[in-house]
DNA sequence: TTCGTCACTTGAATATCACAAGTTACTCTG
DNA sequence: CAGAGTAACTTGTGATATTCAAGTGACGAA
């Protein structure tokens, strides 16, 4: 059973249809990028930036607010002097891991060139 | 094994990631609609601009283009005189029914108040 | 004191989006 | 045959989002 503090804030849904719900949260080119690279280990802005996609820094702050006002990841101080912060998962947002893996095994069977993931992030079971 | 003709065309995809050529050619508010909508037997332009979502015509005129120019979709005329088109899935689009399932599982999950897929749905094999 | 790094902001140009209205081609009703 | 209706779009306009480049502030190291 899910709990209600686990559950992500969705602003102003479309509808009800939980595939559009899903898209209204994370239908965009970036956020499910930044899922795939928590989910791959990465936790500071600095690693987000240097994924080979690229993004934009003041798109990187912008998702990761909204993500974070979702309750999908959670920022937090790892030390202080310099303060610096890591990013991690929420059980909501580890919980897109099943999402991830059918698109990369889509991707692997239907678009050329694309890179197959380790098989440690393929057979990865989502603990939430 | 999927051959040739099966493959989706992607444009200029930001790297070779599975996930990230994914978003490239889906990772926008309507173009899963559209396929969830494919899935679940519309086929009509004017069934697609009354789902609940309700999708800006131009719009959705631009992603069947786009969709079938990328190979997810076919667009063919099922009568002359009016001449009437239908659109349909492609092994590619259909492929993406697992996907799909994945984010209802999730949205059901983790956002509160979206419903639940008929079971027809949920259980529903992607025949390629 | 100057340099570098981290984690961002800001600004300007461009692209995309939503909303409303219009268009074309045809059929159907009276 | 005039007028209304429907399907499948297209066009225009203003708002919003995205990209690209540059700048900022806190700190720490040399």
């Amino acid at each position: 059973m899910t709990s209600a503090e686990n559950l992500v804030k969705g602003g102003h849904e479309r509808s009800s249809c939980p595939i559009a719900s899903t898209l209204d949260i994370l239908g965009d080119k970036w956020s499910l990028i930044l899922v795939r690279d928590l989910l791959t280990g990465k936790q500071r802005y600095n690693q987000f930036c240097s994924s080979p996609e690229g993004v934009p820094t003041n798109l990187l702050a912008a998702r990761l607010r909204k993500l974070e006002a979702q309750g999908i990841i959670l920022k937090e101080p790892y030390q202080t002097r310099p303060v610096r912060y890591a990013y991690t998962l929420t059980p909501a947002g580890r919980a897109l891991l099943p999402v991830l893996q059918e698109m990369s095994r889509w991707a692997n069977s239907y678009i050329e060139g694309t890179w197959t993931p380790p098989e440690a992030f393929m057979s990865m079971k989502a603990k939430v």
